[in-house]
DNA sequence: TTGACACATGCCGATGGCGGAATATATTGG
DNA sequence: CCAATATATTCCGCCATCGGCATGTGTCAA
């Protein structure tokens, strides 16, 4: 067998800017987690979680790449704020699987559901 | 300042394994799309999308560890079928986002809604 | 059994991304 | 201006992952 010539790495969708690599990363969704009650002061974020404080501003830029988060300057502060619209494109795909996960396994939900107004009835 | 003593990496969070990082990945989210439509063989994938036959068994790999997969065989083919619910994880966590995006940006979706009704009546 | 087909797996090089440490930048108070 | 606080940024090492290539494994057909 003839060995190949050796190609390379072919151009890899550049990845992080697109919203399926931000939250990929747990620390990024708890970061999104902890701001879901409203904006919040990076040092804020540290306490809250345990991260390090570089660590935060890192995955605060990325979140703001993306447009899932917004910043506000108050004095020295800087105040972060959630921006849910931006999860559309996760959203949106992740609803196009629903149908089929409806017409699959959840038949049982509905037939239990089914059950319990039956039950409510009597 | 005194250099402080490295510490080396902590043990990072075990990536592959969560369904957030196996739809990260573009070509995975191809691949599920392409399986969308119903159970397909191996070689049907890479015929439809176009990628390497390795390529397209590894991502499947993948896919099948968090169950978003699952495969049947046929002779000397592999059927690969959607596990959709597998996608719950997702699907919950993004939900608990849309409150605030309906609270925030989509009040615009509710007028717009509101007058296409309003236009319907007259 | 042999060969062809369908797929999985192993190995490799390269790249990206993550976290830690250190430093830079900006704002406030005295 | 100076020190302290709050955050961003830079540099670096390491590891995970990705894709290409080659090969292994199982199945069918003749």
């Amino acid at each position: 067998m003839p060995m190949a010539e050796y190609i390379g790495p072919v151009a890899r969708a550049s990845t992080t800017s697109d919203v399926f690599n931000a939250v990929a990363d747990m620390h990024r969704r708890e970061i999104l987690d902890a701001l879901i009650t409203g904006e919040k002061a990076v040092g804020a974020i540290v306490n809250d979680l345990s991260m390090s404080q570089p660590q935060v501003s890192k995955h605060l830029r990325v979140l703001s790449e993306v447009g899932l988060v917004k910043c506000r300057a108050e004095g020295r502060r800087r105040l972060y704020r959630l921006e849910p619209a931006h999860l559309r494109p996760l959203h949106d795909w992740v609803a196009k699987y629903e149908q089929a996960m409806n017409d699959r396994l959840d038949r049982m939900d509905d037939y239990l559901k089914e059950l319990q107004r039956q039950g409510e009835r009597q």
